[in-house]
DNA sequence: AATCCGGGGTT
DNA sequence: AACCCAGGATT
């Protein structure tokens, strides 16, 4: 390397020839140890937009439910673009970042109206539709594409660290601005036979299966040679962990509230934390911080709390959440935002992942089961 | 630059 | 339990 004992954040290019060394190595491991993941096998940019989305922040695993499912009810741009707000957020329910489905088909909307149906190849466009920054926009048009865009992902940012000693905290300003650096001028290079497409998801892949966050497995690294990182016995501790906050400590309550076969779930509000997302009713126990301390529309007054059921965990975020399910009567007769569904309906709205994990367990508390 | 937004698999 | 994940929008 030219490079020693780098301990500041400037990315400086390899030589010439370490760096096409580097280039076909990893293409050459990406090609024998890559994953058979199912967007792989498309190179539509709608698929494979759409595979982004969800895998923004979101692991690879969760998203391998939801993708199959989510294609086949919206197959392309067309469908994404005209399907109800309630579909789309159905169809994301249980993945999280619930601004996601709705920057998504707002995208959708752009792409049917204003670029004629097909996904725009242009990155400037690309960037400019909801929900989609640096790191989605260069996903798309080198995965799909296979246009020369540079993508920076928590993968990434970690094996750039790494294989050049950049000795920056985990997401970070300057960290970020030398791995893009990095990923720019790989990703450039037309001295040799690896494509955009397989440099950019090898790199992904590598941080994935080998270069991972903690006990990364240096023996089996395609590029460990070339490691300054490792060669200085710090590949395990980059990049530095962000100082982490503590937790806020949250209560709930729940209410089960059935009624003729029929259990009451509400919605919440349009905006802020999972909007439009439909759950039981809910209260925040200590004064409202995370969720309101009280019913929407008069519903608390008419809410009678009875036994506990059962208690929870959850974590939002930041937010550690201990939730009291209580059994509950309740007068109210329901209205725009607050239904009485039987159990199997229920399993169909667009629930949060709290609601969720109750609905599964509702013919559990049917009157007269017991709990 | 900091903060917010979900949920869950790994370790 | 802590960590962090194929990040983006907002302030």
């Amino acid at each position: 390397m030219a490079q020693t004992a780098a301990s500041d954040l400037t990315f400086e290019a390899p030589d010439e020839e370490v760096a096409r060394e580097i280039r076909s190595a990893l293409a050459e491991w990406f090609h024998h140890e890559q994953r058979d993941l199912p967007w792989r096998r498309t190179r539509d940019p709608y698929a494979v937009w759409i595979s982004e989305a969800m895998l923004q922040q979101t692991r690879v695993e969760v998203v391998l439910d939801y993708w199959p499912r989510f294609l086949r009810a919206f197959p392309d741009v067309h469908a994404l673009a005209r399907a109800t707000d309630e579909a789309v957020l159905e169809a994301w329910s249980g993945l999280g970042y619930y601004r996601r489905a709705r920057a998504l088909q707002a995208a959708a909307r752009v792409i049917d109206e204003e670029h004629g149906g097909v996904f725009p190849t242009d990155h400037d466009e690309v960037l400019a539709l909801p929900g989609v920054g640096p790191y989605t926009a260069g996903a798309v048009l080198s995965i799909a594409l296979d246009l020369p865009e540079p993508i920076v992902d928590g993968n990434v940012e970690r094996v750039f660290a790494r294989l050049f000693h950049l000795d920056g905290v985990r997401g970070s300003g300057p960290l970020m601005r030398a791995a893009w650096s990095a990923a720019r001028y790989f990703v450039a290079r037309e001295d040799d036979r690896v494509p955009p497409r397989v440099w950019n998801q090898a790199l992904m892949e590598l941080g994935a299966l080998v270069c991972t966050p903690r006990g990364p497995r240096c023996g089996a690294c395609p590029v460990g040679e070339w490691c300054a990182g490792r060669a200085a016995g710090v590949a395990d501790d980059l990049p530095r962990p962000k100082p982490k906050r503590p937790p806020v400590e949250v209560r709930l309550e729940t209410y089960l509230a059935e009624r003729d076969g029929r259990w009451l779930v509400v919605q919440r509000p349009e905006e802020g934390l999972m909007a439009g997302m439909w759950e039981f009713p809910t209260v925040e126990v200590d004064g409202p911080g995370l969720f309101p301390g009280e019913l929407p529309g008069g519903l608390g007054a008419r809410l009678e709390p009875a036994e506990e059921l059962t208690t929870m965990r959850h974590g939002i975020t930041k937010h550690r959440i201990t939730v009291s399910v209580r059994r509950a009567t309740c007068a109210d007769p329901g209205s725009k935002s607050a239904r009485w569904l039987e159990a199997p309906e229920v399993r169909e709205l667009a629930l949060t992942g709290m609601a969720r994990k109750l609905a599964e367990r509702l013919d559990a508390w049917e009157s007269g089961l017991g709990a």
